[in-house]
DNA sequence: CTTATCACTGTTTTT
DNA sequence: CAGTGATAAG
């Protein structure tokens, strides 16, 4: 405990009167300034559970920056006795930057205002040593056969592709088929399991089954290696924390009486181990004050609990509610646009958004053919919207926003811009250290602080290639294992012996000096840029790349470049290595003019003048296999999607679907999502001409029509009556008919299943044309067609020959 | 042991 | 359709 910076929780607890003595001037407190009377609830209401309901644009981070800035300046708390948890590092690092200027001036002590994750890290870095494998109550021993049986304080942390390989690793050694049990599967349930707060051997007995039986015996199996590689997942870190303040009171007293005020932002996305963790925390005080939003709950699917904010009454009983109503951000349309359709949803906490801000534009909605021409038609407006258009000022490219329900939807958008050459980002595509490239790098480098990081090197021994196969490999572990040793040594070993030979040997040897020699470097203190290059040169890694003539390779090395130059904002590799496994988010700088795409998941919290919301499709958005999952309560969550969305606008929000798209490689029709239903006729202009309802041949072709003429805004008018139009009502009704909503989709598919293909049959495919039946496997037939020849094909996109004049494209 | 070809599978959402 | 993983050939 010697190490212990002046940040140190531990250190120097001020007393009272000292506090007092150390608070700021008093008077005029110039963060209250301009604050609602709500707002200045929840920042004045110091002491007890303070719960924030803070309605989209309702100026929740001004209330809480303030109200740490009020708890500092009252000199109720030092900056470092507040505990502030936000989910994202981009919050912590805005409410930081706020606190610091409305404080007007630099608050280095706010040690404890990060991430749910970069706090525990701090936390466990400290207690590592408590977190032990179940070695039959022999804890106490730290060291068994040269492995570590409890963590030590520099763990690492585990990125995804390490957890899934080991976790296939264990998948093998328990015997089981991993093709038939994925690891990813077991990755999942793990996940589940530590966002419950559940340690092995507390899963509960009813989901004994899961993962063949076996879940709970690999989930300890996992934990077990974790230890041993003195590694833990993203998971654990909040799990063990919990497990730490549960088995050590005086642990978590110390941290309790530390941690004078706590404020939590987001609350709505806690999952059960956060809400574990801070309840511990807070029990002595209960000076907690949470801030969220039920109707922007949209991470269940990971683990969150609405329950937590809708219970927190419960949970600290006296609890002051402070509801934010007002919203800052939008126009009156658009407000109530989302307010009527979140309206929807059981179970809320209830609020309703007001706005100073009347009138403005309508919520544009608009229907397109596929979903190129939705693209284009989106292009098209974006570039009006920038030289001015619908009565609106210019808006640069940085106003305007593409908010899309999954990932895959963004192409269509980046091919078309890519085309006419419209300056776009993608927020929350492949992260820049989700890069393969830079995975490796990091796993050089990771070798250099510790070579006994076994699943950075299994990462990188054959990269690039050194004729060090799987056999190869595999000697290695298990020489390895035989001696009690990690990889590095258990290579060195086998080298010794012989086991490996040919010429994979003398570049293993080469590999295997390499780190000693770049471990070396780093405990000698070498300068950490150089030792970075001269690693990725020695290795051959750069090499390797420039070898490559592949279309991505300079991209790649262009890469690596950054990441070298990344490596100047920090000390050493050591410090780098921590912040990259923390820092999921990419901030593409907003130096350049661009519109921005990305997933309403990534969109929350932030907010565009102009926002286009592509896709809304039933199947697509609400997402089909949600639904599939979660039901009722899934359906409820992708509302709440939707709600995130349109409240992301400030004044202009355009809604649109297409009547197909393409769904893997294959053309599907699509009929418009539910939630279009549900936004108030009085609010919304329609754009899509009425002909493009009920324009389908059959019930299936409730596809639409295409009209690409229409386009123009300027007809908007002449449509605005859309909703009285026989095409739209008959969409209603169809959709309000007791058959489940899908069925409407999959009209074509559920009728061709019910309808029995024989071999030798004679059908009809849209793609393929006709062809005959020469083999089948449950409903994939293999068709022999007569111009594409043989392809396997799902009975569902199959018809009789004889009826192919009814298909309806 | 590496490389090429082929089949299969999957698509939410992320700290 | 595209990225991945398995299998066969060099």
């Amino acid at each position: 405990m010697s190490d212990f910076d002046e940040s140190d929780p531990f250190e120097g607890a001020l007393s009272l009167s000292q506090r007092a003595a150390v608070a700021m001037r008093p008077g005029v407190a110039p963060y209250l300034d301009g604050l609602n009377a709500a707002q200045r609830a929840a920042v004045e209401t110091l002491d007890g559970p303070v719960l924030m309901l803070a309605g989209a644009g309702t100026g929740k981070t001004r209330a809480l920056t303030a109200r740490i800035a009020h708890l500092i300046h009252t000199g109720r708390a030092r900056p470092n006795e507040i505990l502030a948890v936000t989910f994202t590092n981009k919050a912590a690092r805005e409410m930081k930057d706020r606190v610091g200027r409305l404080l007007g001036g630099a608050i280095e002590g706010m040690q404890w205002l990060g991430t749910f994750h970069s706090v525990c890290v701090k936390l466990l870095r400290r207690h590592a040593e408590l977190i032990s494998r179940d070695v039959g109550g022999r804890a106490d021993d730290l060291v068994e056969n040269g492995h570590t049986v409890s963590l030590r304080p520099n763990f690492t942390i585990l990125d995804t592709d390490d957890q899934i390989r080991l976790m296939k690793q264990l998948i093998v050694a328990a015997n089981m088929d991993e093709k038939r049990w994925p690891a990813r599967q077991l990755a999942g349930i793990i996940d589940g399991w530590k966002n419950r707060a559940l340690t092995p051997e507390k899963v509960p007995s009813s989901e004994a089954g899961a993962f063949n039986h076996r879940g709970t015996e690999l989930y300890a199996a996992y934990q077990d290696r974790l230890i041993t590689l003195n590694a833990v997942d993203f998971g654990d870190l909040l799990l063990h924390m919990v497990t730490i303040f549960q088995r050590h009171p005086d642990v978590l007293a110390q941290y309790q009486r530390w941690f004078r005020y706590i404020l939590v932002d987001e609350y709505q996305d806690t999952n059960i181990a956060q809400y574990l963790w801070l309840r511990l925390l807070a029990q002595g005080h209960h000076n907690i004050c949470c801030v969220g939003d039920d109707d922007q709950s949209i991470y269940g699917w990971r683990g969150a609990e609405v329950g937590n904010i809708l219970r927190f009454e419960k949970d600290f009983p006296g609890a002051k509610v402070v509801r934010l109503e007002q919203n800052y951000r939008s126009t009156e349309h658009i407000l109530a646009a989302a307010s009527r359709l979140i309206s929807a949803n059981q179970g809320r906490l209830g609020k309703t958004l007001w706005t100073e801000a009347k009138g403005g534009q309508k919520v544009r909605l608009i229907g397109h053919w596929d979903g190129e021409e939705e693209a284009r038609w989106i292009g098209e407006e974006i570039e009006a919207l920038r030289d001015g258009a619908h009565g609106l000022p210019p808006m640069r490219l940085n106003d305007q926003a593409i908010l899309v329900r999954a990932s895959h939807q963004m192409r269509a958008f980046e091919d078309r811009f890519l085309s006419i050459g419209l300056p776009y980002r993608v927020i929350g595509g492949p992260r820049f250290y989700e890069r393969l490239e830079i995975r490796d790098a990091m796993a050089y480098f990771r070798l250099a602080v510790s070579p006994d990081d076994d699943l950075a090197f299994e990462r990188v021994v054959n990269t690039p290639k050194r004729g060090l196969g799987e056999k190869a490999q595999q000697t290695i572990q298990r020489v390895a294992r035989e001696a009690g040793v990690g990889l590095v040594l258990g290579a060195r070993a086998a080298l010794q012996q012989g086991a490996v030979t040919g010429k994979g040997a003398a570049q293993l040897r080469a590999f295997i000096e390499g780190i000693g020699r770049w471990h070396a470097a780093v405990l000698d203190g070498a300068d950490h840029i150089r030792l970075a290059e001269t690693i990725l040169e020695e290795s051959g890694y750069t090499e390797m790349w420039l070898k490559d003539k592949t279309p991505e390779a300079p991209g790649r090395l262009e890469n690596l470049k950054e990441l070298v130059k990344a490596l100047e904002q920090f000390e050493n590799l050591q410090g780098f290595l921590e912040h990259v496994a923390l820092i999921m988010d990419n901030d593409s700088g907003e130096a350049e003019d661009k519109v921005s795409i990305m997933t309403l998941h990534g969109a929350k919290g932030l907010e565009f003048p102009a926002v286009f919301l592509p896709g809304w499709e039933d199947g697509l958005f609400p997402s089909q296999r949600a639904l599939d999952e979660g039901g009722l309560k899934a359906l409820e969550e992708e509302r709440r999607l939707a709600y995130v969305g349109i409240t992301r606008a400030e004044v202009l929000c355009t809604i649109s679907f297409a009547g197909n798209r393409r769904v893997y490689g294959q053309w599907q029709s699509q009929m418009p999502s539910r939630f279009i239903d549900e936004l108030p006729a009085a609010d919304v202009d329609v754009l899509t001409a009425p002909g493009l309802y009920g324009g389908g041949a059959s019930a299936a072709g409730a596809a639409f029509a295409s009209h690409s003429g229409y386009g123009g805004v300027d007809e908007r008018a002449a449509h605005a009556d859309v909703y009285n139009s026989p095409g739209w009502k008959r969409m209603q009704a169809a959709r309000s008919s007791h058959a489940p909503p899908a069925a409407h989709r999959k009209v074509v598919t559920i009728d061709l299943e019910a309808m029995p293909f024989g071999i030798g049959d004679r059908v009809f495919n849209v793609k393929y044309g006709y062809g005959e039946i020469i083999d089948a496997e449950g409903d994939t037939m293999v068709v022999e067609f007569d111009k594409a020849g043989s392809k396997r094909v799902k009975a569902g996109f199959l018809q009789a020959a004889d009826q192919a004049g009814d298909v309806p494209f």
